[in-house]
DNA sequence: ACCTGAACACCGTTCAAGT
DNA sequence: ACCTGAACACCGTTCAAGT
């Protein structure tokens, strides 16, 4: 049972999204389910029927959640490089919150209002910069794909462990690399720590999204 | 039941990981179950338990068996740019063989023989090419995730469907987007094939992985 | 060495019934 | 309008028992 904030909370469909949410974040998804959801709510499993279609409907109602809370700025007139690198610092900000149900977000992109107002600017900034419509289809998806794999691979914050257990889990990884011989693997050895662990999140996140957008950068350079 | 080829197939280790994928790439990764794959066999789920220490172990064993198929050669003197675009088309090239495992490759690259050879190689040529330690890291994930996000991503191929059933799939998911009001959602209209479909898969992988490497090349630019 | 039967603690979901 | 009880068809896994 997740700490209940303040007074048992009275079931209602928002109620439960929310509280799916703080169980994966705690948990991991696979912790949400039907009877855990009543559990937490003090109520049958069925009792979530009413508020709920079925669990799919509420993994859906959970991604579309997180596109709800992407911040950008939609009317900026800087250049479409730095837009297209702030909607996958927006998309990254946004699926932070809640790491473990990034990949709910990623099939609700044209399904969720926000998720079609963000395709539909990226979209658009590709065009106009000059990429052809089969380009900036394939771009616009790696922009998502590229948010969603930052954000999953993000190495640590497993759920379900709490922070001497994740470092418990990190040493025992960190001694498999350093266990193989280092005459093979000499590359594996240098860099365990830093394949394992990262100290500086905004970094890792900055690299990532600077690689994806110079790849994009790249490609419009061949073309033109 | 999966179609059985040829006589009923004895029980063994390596008949079931066998099986497992042969399910997955039928009916999704949800179908392979203890239980289902003990009546693929004829015989009591707890029979499995014989030959497999548990659901976690199979999963493994099956995320190895992809990386086991990667084809790479490790001898290569090609440029590092060059090097790293056959890293990404090799493992892009064995995951396609089974697309609804990827997941369970990409927790396996340490974990497996192949994949510490195949991740030793990586680090290995991309120190070679210059890069820092910390960016060698990021990079060779990078890559690893790349690979997973095109193959996953890949447009159609749904399993536990039929190709009409997967046609009529993807027209409603067409007639969706053309749903969208014209005047608000233009450019999410004009691309609407393009992002469903793709009628030329080589295309597709070459693009992203051309993107990938780019990204890289353009950091290396930038850090020299 | 290899498989089975019975059992336990879980799932999602339906459907009639209660208030 | 909102919730419950009973039931169904599923899971993974353990453990004693069979051959």
């Amino acid at each position: 049972m997740i700490a209940t904030k303040g007074a048992a909370e009275t079931l209602s469909r928002d109620a439960v999204i929310e509280r799916a949410l703080a169980l994966a974040d705690a948990e991991g998804l696979d912790a949400v389910t039907i009877r855990r959801l009543g559990q937490e709510f003090g109520v049958t499993p069925m009792a979530l029927y009413w508020h709920v279609k079925n669990k799919e409907e509420l993994l859906d109602a959970m991604g579309d959640r997180i596109f709800a809370a992407v911040e950008l700025d939609y009317a900026s007139t800087a250049l479409w490089d730095e837009q297209l690198r702030a909607v996958v610092r927006a998309l990254v900000q946004a699926m932070r919150a809640h790491p473990t149900c990034v990949e709910l977000a990623y099939r609700r992109i044209f399904g969720s209002a926000e998720g079609q107002r963000l395709a539909e600017h990226t979209l658009g900034l590709l065009r106009r910069a000059g990429f052809t419509v089969r380009q900036t289809a394939d771009i616009a998806s790696h922009a998502l794909q590229t948010a969603v794999m930052l954000v999953s691979a993000e190495p640590g914050a497993e759920p379900g462990f709490n922070e001497d257990e994740r470092n418990e889990n990190l040493a025992v990884k960190r001694a498999g690399l350093m266990a193989l011989p280092a005459d093979v693997f000499p590359y594996i050895r240098e860099a365990a720590d830093e394949l394992l662990h990262c100290d500086d999140m905004a970094d890792y996140y900055e690299f990532g999204i600077d690689m994806f957008v110079a790849g994009a950068r790249a490609t419009l350079a061949d073309t033109a």
